[in-house]
DNA sequence: AATGAATGAGGCTTCATTCAT
DNA sequence: TATGAATGAAGCCTCATTCAT
């Protein structure tokens, strides 16, 4: 054991590289601690401190990573759609080359009906956001522009040459996808989420 | 007798009737107040200071109609589920009588725009509130009721003699229409309300 | 029944009399109601609208009968302390005439075990309030009245020519019977009560 | 290597033992001055605000410290309690010791007056608790406890083999001490705590 | 004499943020 | 980089008291 590894918290500062890589992983953390509590307290009451705490760290150090708590929630959506996009868009891309219309939209389907469940957290938060945050325009940005890619990633999917044509399909689409979240979410355990996911793929399969 | 005398009641207290038309007007005031603010900056970003302000009365009197901020804003949930039964529901009810399913569907989806960007308050603090308000159960339970509610009528009115058979159709409808008001209220002026809303009626007086 | 009995509360004020009548027997129930509400809740915790209720009567009212609150606590110190010296004080020294010292000491010790568990408020709310209104001179002045008085008493009792010569015996006969008192009330039913006043009787009597 | 570098710890947070001085420092600090306040002027009088200023701190960071205006009362009265049992009850144990039962209760009782006027906050706080605080049951608790524990020890001094035999009379004791503090400080000055002390001296040791 | 709507000061508490170390 | 003591503003709520009627 080399001198310096015994004391490296004291003598030497870290190389920048170790530095970087702390910072990114600790980032990422702060990001998903928060995530998790503002979509399960809301947003206000869930105090900086009690994030510090169940991320391991200290108050003084979240002001390190994030230059305040609205900072630290525009991240927390950020990191959300890309955490949605990384997941549900790519697998969806992934599943539906080479189907038929009918198929995919099954697929989409069904693809949202499983991170509904799977990752309630981030659809949670979103749809509150989304609602709560009229005073925080940065954030209220990020979501429009959130929702306006979800409509043109719709759309495309129904009409690739021509997606402007069904923009209004694809917008109420989606919107019936976010209504049935939010129902889900408020009602809870009764909602009947199978019956409703069987009859829509029944209805947008007929259709198209 | 002098007119005193006669009158000697001038020095009594006010009549109950005055003192409950002033409660009824208070109470009435506050709370439409409160709906606007709660539905524009959020329950947790509106004082009770803001409100009393904005209602031009003290803080304190505001404990007199109400006991607590949340007890405030259960009243003005309950209030605004009223105000829009009073008038969305009696309206549609009104209007879709002797028509054929076709025209009431028609009818029953303008009212709802119409509401939508009339009472936008309403609406905005409904599906706000639905999300933000995991800690605190009464609310939970009364949204939860009011979109039960909602469901049912809208199966009621597709179907009046078998409502269940139609129950999943339903839901799907009401989340399409939540939805989209949910889209509308994040995107704002860009969001083509009027493409939608004819899209929709399209899709479900053909359907229907 | 008289025109006047029927709509006396309307037509005619009320005979001087009967308005003084009313105003004493209020004044002793406001009183009644205080003394009770502040031995159990405390002053701090008693608060005027819950006195008012309790006693029937509106809050501004109560300002018509006592100019402040701390006006009223005087006020209940004041009968409690007359209420105490009418019952305790007058049984006391009809019980004593006639009796020997040590039968007189036994009655005394008697009546005051008896008064504490009968008459528990008062006793309560004296001591307590001896302690706690250090900021309020006149209840402080009044309670160090009360105190001496009933030293005086016990003196007088002891050596009804020479007072003075047992002032100090006096103050210890006091000391121990408002320190029982005290101890009882903290304490509660694991209190031997019994046992401590018996040995007390034993203890006098043995002495003097 | 900069002098920086060789010191980068000199930017490291405050020692752990740095911290626990500040903290022990400051909550002692903050209990003492309460227990000042608290004593004088009453618990419900005294605010928070008041406590914070005289304690040359922010009122925030009373929170710090104490989760509540109530935890802080609980912890100076158990700080109270400790200080006197570190003080009296020590001190009393030690002169006790090779000592006849006669000289025993006299030195105890010099002790208690000794107390009784040097620390005066403590004792006030103690008896003023005892009756003011019925709503606070973990106060009530406290206080019920250290009264019992006195009745033992005065119980012990009496009789070390048959504590329980001489209960009453310890409890008559114990009465009688905290009368006298009771009435020394509702009467104040013109109290004559000497000459009380010597008659009390004086019948105890006739008696033991 | 009587009511209760209304006020406003003050109390307790929380929390984002800063800063010395 | 890291800590947590410290601040101060702001929030919710209570309550003695006043006043129009």
């Amino acid at each position: 054991m080399t001198e310096r590894s015994v004391k490296n918290n004291i003598m030497a500062p870290r190389s920048e590289q170790e530095n970087e890589n702390i910072r990114n992983k600790r980032t990422t953390e702060i990001i998903m601690v928060a995530l998790e509590l503002f979509a399960t307290k809301g947003y206000h009451s869930t105090s900086i401190s009690k994030i510090a705490q169940q991320a391991g760290i200290s108050k003084g150090l979240m002001y390190n990573y994030f230059s305040s708590k609205e900072d630290l929630l525009k991240e927390v959506v950020l990191f959300s759609y890309k955490k949605a996009s990384d997941t549900l868009l790519e697998k969806m891309q992934a599943e539906i080359q080479h189907k038929s219309l009918k198929d995919a939209i099954k697929t989409v389907i069904e693809l949202f009906f499983e991170m509904m469940t799977e990752n309630a957290h981030i659809w949670k938060l979103s749809i509150s956001l989304s609602m709560q945050v009229t005073d925080m325009p940065d954030i209220q940005t990020i979501m429009s522009k959130i929702f306006s890619e979800a409509f043109q990633r719709i759309a495309f999917l129904l009409n690739p040459e021509n997606p402007e044509i069904v923009e209004a399909e694809a917008r109420i689409i989606a919107a019936t996808l976010d209504g049935i979240a939010l129902h889900y979410y408020v009602i809870g355990e009764s909602y009947d989420l199978d019956a409703v996911k069987n009859k829509l793929i029944e209805n947008l399969t007929n259709k198209f």
